[in-house]
DNA sequence: CTACCGATTGACT
DNA sequence: GTCAATCGGTAGA
């Protein structure tokens, strides 16, 4: 336990290359790890939502590719890191290489590093520190220089399985996702049900 | 080139 | 709950 590192190994290129709902249900208790010359920050994911390759208006990738969505036409396992509203967005890219698709990361409960995140972030609330997809981005240090970064080489940012946590249940809640104005008929919001650093409304439509 | 707009946040009623 | 600041990306003239 001395080394604390060797428990945070980075998910296998495998763990994405599939279904974007399911990567995005089984992110949800993963753990986000970030490391600069600032020291290491991590999180554990609890909220995220899926975009989905076909049949879904509200992907950035629904009217073809362009220069700021070509991430999500890369290797699954890679990062898409956009901007909107002035601020920046982390997602994961899933599905075979060429079905763009991705998850985005919304919501961290933050574990290591706070007294970094806070000084990112300015001063504020623990629970804002990584409550919202803009926010964990601030505080992660995340912006346009890692899109496109491979998160599977366990380096600068990756996201690992939490083998040294408590292997119960999650009890995980759905909605429609956030912010989005087209597809609200589509349930791909996933959360964990009851954890206070989730964003957003708590209304959930199933599980 | 201009015009439009949004996968947000923070402030405010 | 509502609202708008703010600016990069995109489409279109």
């Amino acid at each position: 336990m001395s080394d604390l590192s060797s428990t945070l190994v980075a998910l296998e290129r495998s763990f994405y290359d599939r279904d974007t709902a399911t990567v995005a249900r089984e992110l949800i208790g993963m753990q986000l790890v970030r490391e600069t010359r600032a020291g290491r920050v991590r999180g554990r994911i609890v909220e995220t939502e899926a975009y989905l390759p076909r049949d879904d208006s509200a992907c950035h990738a629904a009217r073809g590719k362009t220069p700021r969505n070509a991430s999500m036409f890369g290797k699954p396992g890679i990062a898409y890191v956009y901007a909107i509203h002035s601020r920046w967005c982390f997602n994961v890219v899933t599905e075979p290489r060429g079905v763009p698709a991705a998850v985005l990361i919304r919501a961290l409960e933050p574990i290591e590093g706070l007294p970094v995140m806070e000084k990112r972030r300015g001063a504020t609330r623990m629970l804002d520190l990584a409550r919202g997809p803009a926010r964990l981005c601030e505080a992660f240090d995340i912006d346009r220089r890692l899109d496109g970064w491979d998160l599977t080489q366990q380096q600068r940012l990756w996201i690992a399985r939490a083998e040294s946590d408590v292997k119960e249940p999650l009890d995980i809640g759905v909605t429609p996702r956030i912010g989005v104005t087209s597809a609200q008929d589509l349930l791909l919001r996933f959360a964990c049900r009851e954890n206070p650093f989730v964003s957003g409304p708590r209304k959930w439509a199933s599980r």
